[in-house]
DNA sequence: CATCATATCGAACTATCGTTCGTAACAAAT
DNA sequence: ATTTGTTACGAACGATAGTTCGATATGATG
């Protein structure tokens, strides 16, 4: 189904540089993945993106065949990761509504950890054309799917026959979460759990609802 | 403050074409919005919208100096509109909990009557630079300032002391509202209504709070 | 009719884009 | 020492980008 991202076309180990081959690819991703943020996958030329890296230019050509590409892997790596993260954090957590606090703050501590990397997931979604695209969809989807069964456990057990739409509840979630990006910056003002409880709070409660019982979720500051 | 975005440069009306000045320039800014819609601003050159609009490629500097000037001007009037449009729907609504209500519906009705306009708007906000960007996002912030206030009276009416930051509330709001462009299709399934009331009744009272009793009328929250 | 500003266009200019080619440096294997 | 495959780079190629220029057509003005 995916193409594997990496092996196949991946040389031999060198042994004696000072950088593997892994990590001369990701060092050269992560100098993509600042530009492309800061500028966007439209403006990013690969000029820009060699002298972030302290590559020249054919010399990126040695890791990827084409711009595109370079996009693929970054945010291939990047929804690889963030899923596989959400999965170990959900091991072990039974009850629906911490399972969604385990999602939000999840969610929120990666974008806290890699800003550029989520920003381009979340604001170049369409530019990767054909079964590079299919490739990503099927990723999102599957962030989706585990997000959207967590809001329908909530549903189940705290609200039956609410007669919210799932999809409607889902989707709102995923735009709070995905235009962090334009505003949201980790610091002192707002931690990462601090932002992930309201948040979740929100969700569950809204803005007029009641508190939420149990959970050690202070309201104003976090532990 | 602001230049005028027409005055100024605007020569004199031209009475014997079958189009005005103001027509001619609207009719290639809406094929500009499709086109940049669709491809994204980095992508959509001059010469596809020219074609899109059926104009010439040098014919459209008559109307703006550059390519960045264009994409101001779609900006700067879409978001004109729905800020007027927004004042307008919110006249004479008092009750706190209503003009959510309102400026909820307003925000996604306009977006079910051009969808490519806003996708643009939410979509291409970096693209701008310098005073222009600057224009655009004093204009923004009017419309976050219009909607943080009808939040917090919403907050001091029906959860006084809740604990809620209200920036973060109004940027999940926005949130919600401005990913709307990656899934929503009006159509049968979600109406325009109804996904309005969703999505209010969502962030007053989240998925597992109580539903507000009808419409405007108080639903009693306190205990 | 002559004049003038507006509106429009074909063609070309310059810059920059993504990409490729030929080649050199280097390490490991023969 | 020679071969081999990997890594790296300077230089260039063809395509396309945004923008400009000069010319033409048109309607209003005197």
């Amino acid at each position: 189904m995916f193409e594997s991202f990496e092996a196949g076309a991946k040389p031999g180990v060198t042994t004696g540089g000072r950088e593997s081959y892994d990590e001369r690819l990701n060092h050269i991703l992560e100098a993509a993945t600042n530009v492309i943020a800061r500028v966007g996958y439209g403006h990013a030329s690969m000029r820009a993106v060699a002298k972030a890296a302290q590559v020249s230019l054919a010399g990126m050509y040695h890791y990827f065949d084409s711009k595109e590409k370079m996009l693929f892997l970054i945010q291939f790596r990047t929804f690889n990761s963030l899923l596989q993260n959400l999965r170990e954090k959900l091991h072990g957590v039974e009850e629906p509504v911490e399972q969604l606090r385990v999602m939000v703050r999840s969610h929120i501590g990666y974008f806290a950890t890699d800003m550029a990397a989520l920003k381009v997931c979340s604001h170049e979604l369409d530019a990767l054309t054909g079964s590079r695209y299919e490739d990503l969809r099927h990723l999102r989807h599957q962030y989706y799917e585990l997000t959207r069964a967590i809001i329908e456990r909530v549903f189940q057990s705290r609200a039956p026959g609410g007669g919210l739409d799932e999809h409607v509840a889902t989707m709102a979630l995923f735009g709070t979460l995905n235009w962090l990006y334009r505003w949201y910056r980790p610091g002192p003002d707002y931690s990462v759990n601090g932002l992930a409880n309201q948040i979740t709070r929100l969700f569950l409660t809204g803005i007029i609802g009641l508190k939420p019982a149990a959970d050690g979720s202070a309201s104003s500051a976090e532990s």
